[in-house]
DNA sequence: CGCGTAACCTACTCCGGGTAAGTTACCTGA
DNA sequence: TCAGGTAACTTACCCGGAGTAGGTTACGCG
């Protein structure tokens, strides 16, 4: 079998035993006999069990830039690139849950290796995030937009751990939190009518413009 | 030693140790000796290396607990209450940025309990969030309450961890980004003047009330 | 048909989590 | 004051899985 064949192959088996059994408890062993090869081939492809994590999560990170970008590509609006981004977002992960939930939940567990490799997906997702943003508020200050574009990548992983115990909350719906908690947060539910406040606080809740 | 004592020592050792070389690359031997006891003992009290790691989480959870109770305790206002959560969690964290950047950065890595320990941490802060929220925005449904308590505890993480990396913003920047976000989300900030938008999108950015 | 190279294997080493079995030290009560 | 029980503690080991040294097959090419 040729070298970048066996590689896909080895990814796609690693990715599966690593989603089976975690990180931890997926043994180098078990993957080579998956494969049909022995042990030092996955050595000879990827040098360690670290680097082997590595290799699945870039691949994963690039599928998914993949993925969002081609969403984000027909939009029309700052609005709307967020809005099919979001889904976009939503549906990969649900689509590639096994995998994607061991990246979530097991991430740093493996190495610095491994957590850098993981952060640099968030990193990447931030960017494109915060663009969206950008373009949409052109008004707001850098370090506004670093700040809510970390809330998001958080809001929105967080949600998508969420959306998977429960079936019934479609990618749809979550980006439809996910967007509408970015444009309005919680003002649209506030008992008062002070939703459209003008300005925001700057020295915490008793300085801002809702409590006199 | 007493047991307690020897605990309560095992567990800052293990804190400390876990965080300066993370969890895969601390070993027993290395706490035990600088515990000045011997492997089993650790093994004696704690079962198992997860186990060490799910009794320091744990402590951490309840640490991080009583500080938020705390501070929300003081509050006026719902709004107050999350402010005031959201300043004692950034300082929290700050305070304790050894043990607890290796729980928000290495954390499932273990085992599946250690996972389920740092889910535990984020379901109880969660669980003091949604209460707030609740309380702020009666008239939301129980699931919109639910989506924007996970939007906010990850967004917090994510903050807390950027905040790391950015030693001029302090617990209050954090915590104000953080309910800014919350109460009105970028609205403040859009060229348009549709910050008050009355009501929430209900299929997707083309069928609500910004863009008919 | 020789020969180089690249995919591949067998058979190990070694480290660290985890344990079995025993030893010291202290408190208790008669 | 000393048997005896218990609880903190130790040495010395097992074992599984990550990682490796060195050799073998198989195929393309002149």
């Amino acid at each position: 079998m040729s070298r970048a064949d066996r590689e896909r192959q080895m990814l796609d088996v690693a990715e599966e035993v690593f989603g089976e059994r975690g990180y931890r408890d997926a043994s180098m062993d078990e993957i080579a006999e998956r494969c049909g090869v022995s042990k030092p081939m996955l050595y000879e492809y990827f040098g360690s069990k670290d680097g082997l994590l590595v290799a699945c999560v870039r691949r994963s990170k690039a599928e998914l830039l993949d993925a969002t970008r081609t969403a984000m590509a027909g939009a029309s609006d700052p609005e709307d690139v967020l809005w099919r981004g979001m889904v976009a977002y939503f549906t990969f992960v649900a689509a590639h849950s096994r995998p994607f939930a061991m990246l979530l939940r097991e991430p740093a567990a493996a190495s610095p290796a491994a957590a850098e490799a993981v952060e640099a997906t968030r990193a990447q997702q931030g960017a494109l995030i915060s663009g969206a943003l950008a373009a949409f508020a052109p008004g707001a200050p850098a370090e506004v937009i670093d700040a809510f574009t970390q809330i998001i990548v958080g809001g929105s992983e967080r949600l998508a751990h969420w959306k998977t115990q429960r079936p019934e909350v479609s990618a749809e719906d979550a980006a439809r939190y996910m967007t509408d908690f970015c444009w309005s947060g919680l003002s649209p539910y506030l008992r008062r009518e002070d939703g459209g406040r003008s300005g925001v606080r700057t020295s915490g809740p008793s300085g801002g413009a809702g409590t006199p």
